[in-house]
DNA sequence: CCAATTCCCGCAAACGTTCCCGAAAGTATT
DNA sequence: AATACTTTCGGGAACGTTTGCGGGAATTGG
């Protein structure tokens, strides 16, 4: 079916070691004549070439594998977009797995990765990662790994993330200056490193500006619209007073200013409403909604150089680097503007 | 470093073939015991096998390319979404490749997935993609190629698709019998066939209503809320009257919506706004869109079935599979609720 | 007890490359 | 003119697996 370097080289009455030469540009082995003949035959003959003996004989895909949650929020998608053309640059493809946040299908996709032998793999893990052996035992055999967004902590693995505490911090401290005193927590799942850190920049700004800490202002539940809008509906049917959320993500904070504005309350008026990473549907909406973003880019340049660093040296020191966020005050929380 | 069937055959004094064997649950021409025997060795040994080797005997790599312009559209990611599931339980694996919008990189893609012997290619192609050259070529040498969602004429290949024509055309009767006569069209890109299909719809609903049609109310020019927004105001600053939208995209009517109410204009008292093919922002969005959604799911698992039948058997019959979509009537057209 | 099966298993070739090694011829050095 | 080096090429093993073929041992039937 295919065309082969020996089709070619009894074509040409050569060798397959010549032949093979010419094409992969080993000039110095081979006459300029006998290249240009065989470039020529190759492309006469429509040879392309088979990766699957190339990798086999060298034990190299030039694949990295990047497995992520989900497809649906900009961040993986943009970051997919992003790390593409740069690890093409650097000679390596990619081919995507996804594991819809579940842990089971994360595990037969690392298999599934590691079947395909890619060349390092590029993991940002799934809501729920309760085990790590395989990522441990990966990591033991100086497998090339990289968390990105989503770490795990106690993984001796290189990272790079963006500072969700440094970030919260930023967040907590615009609404508590524009006056807010009850501020509401929605939560992220528990043991991902990016809930915790925000919890605790929750926790330490209140603490900073001498806010008492109530607990009941702390609601973990989802990450979709609809749970944004119970979230809120919890605490007010409890006769909480609230008067700014800040939510773990973006649809929590869509959900929760429909539900809020749906009870008679204005946004930002008499409650204010923040999030972590938004995305352009933030800014679609209304009221356009305060968040910081992620450094996309940033992020995807420095994975793909860590993880080719890695993979060229499998002893290259592990590295944790965290990329600073950008706080956008958005309509949600904009109250010196509306009080103007 | 990978341990191997040879390692195994040699730890227990087997042969290679064997071990394969034992692997490979050919259990009529092994013993039950000499498998448990394998099996266990394998187990103990951290055995993983090489894809890359299996595949090169057998000249196939159960994988099947997906290759889609972009994946920031809820359709492409929920597609993918879909389809993997699908395909893994049809024994394949996915690699995406992503082409952004640029013809060359689309063309390198499909180099780099023949490079890789993919078993077949899903493929939606650019909204540029002029010179179907490479894609005739494929389905002359009978390679599996399979397009969906965005399809070209003429190409002989199997697709799988949603009714845009019957999806437009509902779309601009549900416009006509709520009392709108001045009816705008934000076209999509020209060659790509629904673009063509809705352009066709929009006019022929005019006339079957007897309503006179006006070219100078179709405007073509981006796919981004921004875009829809000039859009808009291109034509209201003529003084041409408009009193509804029916756009290519969400993102046009979101953009378009929010230019009309900056100029006054209230929605859908005053100008209705629908779009083919909205997603979760639509609804998210204040006025909520009235749009059409496509049949995601049923158009993965047809994609997925179609695309193994081709590998399986390369003369399978073409198949041109149109999958029905949906109506729902938000916000910003639901004038009858709103006058009732 | 012999012939015909059946059951396991090993041998070796094949998939399409790459790359080490050596051979032959030419060129430069002494 | 002998030596050393360079250039160009072919031979052949190797990567890890599958699989057709053949053969010896065990089982079966008469």
């Amino acid at each position: 079916m295919y065309v082969t370097i020996v089709d070619i080289a009894n074509a040409l009455g050569l060798s397959t070691s010549t032949v093979s030469r010419a094409l992969s540009g080993d000039s110095k082995n081979v006459s300029r004549e006998t290249e240009k003949m065989v470039l020529e035959a190759a492309e006469r003959m429509g040879y392309v070439r088979n990766e699957l003996a190339v990798n086999l004989r060298k034990s190299r895909t030039m694949t990295v594998g990047v497995l992520v949650p989900e497809l649906s929020t900009d961040f993986y998608n943009n970051f997919i977009a992003q790390i593409q053309p740069e690890l093409q640059n650097l000679g390596y493809r990619i081919i995507v797995a996804l594991s819809n946040e579940d842990e089971r299908r994360e595990r037969s996709n690392i298999g599934l990765l590691s079947d395909f032998r890619v060349d390092g793999i590029l993991l940002s893990c799934c809501s729920n990662t309760a085990n790590t052996d395989i990522l441990s035992d990966l990591i033991r055999k100086k497998f090339p790994l990289v968390c990105f967004d989503r770490t795990i902590k106690g993984l001796g693995c290189s990272c790079v993330r963006s500072d969700d505490y440094k970030a919260a911090f930023f967040l907590m401290e615009h609404l508590i200056y524009s006056g807010r005193r009850h501020i509401a927590h929605f939560a992220g799942p528990g043991h991902i490193r990016n809930s915790e850190d925000r919890l605790h920049a929750y926790v330490n700004t209140l603490s900073k500006h001498g806010i008492p800490y109530d607990p009941a202002l702390i609601v973990q539940h989802g990450l979709n619209p609809s749970d944004g809008a119970e979230e809120i509906n919890f605490l007010l049917d409890q006769g909480i007073t609230v008067d700014a959320v800040f939510c773990f993500n973006e649809m929590q904070a869509i959900g929760a200013a429909d539900a809020l504005q749906k009870r008679g309350f204005r946004i930002p008026e008499d409650v204010s409403v923040a999030s972590m990473y938004g995305t352009t549907v933030s800014t679609l909406v209304k009221p356009a909604i305060t968040s910081v973003e992620k450094p996309v880019e940033k992020m995807a340049k420095e994975a793909a150089r860590i993880i080719v660093s890695r993979i060229e040296n499998p002893d290259a020191p592990v590295e944790d680097v965290v990329i600073p966020s950008q706080m956008y005050i958005r309509e949600s929380s904009d109250i010196v503007f509306k009080s103007v």
